[in-house]
DNA sequence: GTTGTGACTACCA
DNA sequence: ATGGTAGCCACAA
């Protein structure tokens, strides 16, 4: 029997991919939109897993303190920011303001 | 089966 | 604000 039911993988990728520009999610949220609250890690994961040239925009995710979760230093925290920043999302400091830029679904 | 780990979170000092 | 901790759950070794 093939289920055509989606996995949570294609569940994730999919409320991932409807982030608009200029907006960002939390990991948390994320889960929790495909109806799984406590599977936050589990999106992380996820994104991980992601084939480099994906055209999801994994960048629009941050944790629930409104920050990057890569050490600052890293390539890729940088890189993430700065495609963030091309989306007019405003950093203070090491963080954004999710009051401002949250997408609730 | 157990253990350690992680792109997490909420809570508390 | 900042740092520590417990809870969380799928996965790899």
């Amino acid at each position: 029997m093939n289920t055509t039911e989606p996995s949570l993988d294609e569940l994730i990728w999919q409320v991932v991919a409807s982030i608009p520009a200029g907006k960002v999610c939390t990991y948390g949220g994320i889960a929790k939109l495909c109806g799984y609250p406590n599977h936050a890690r589990y999106v992380g994961r996820t994104l991980k897993n992601l084939p480099p040239g994906s055209a999801l925009p994994w960048h629009r995710v941050i944790n629930s303190q409104g920050r990057i979760s890569f050490p600052e230093s890293s390539d890729q925290y940088l890189q993430q920011r700065q495609l963030l920043e091309m989306e007019n999302i405003i950093f203070h400091q090491q963080r954004v303001r999710l009051k401002d830029y949250l997408w609730l679904g």
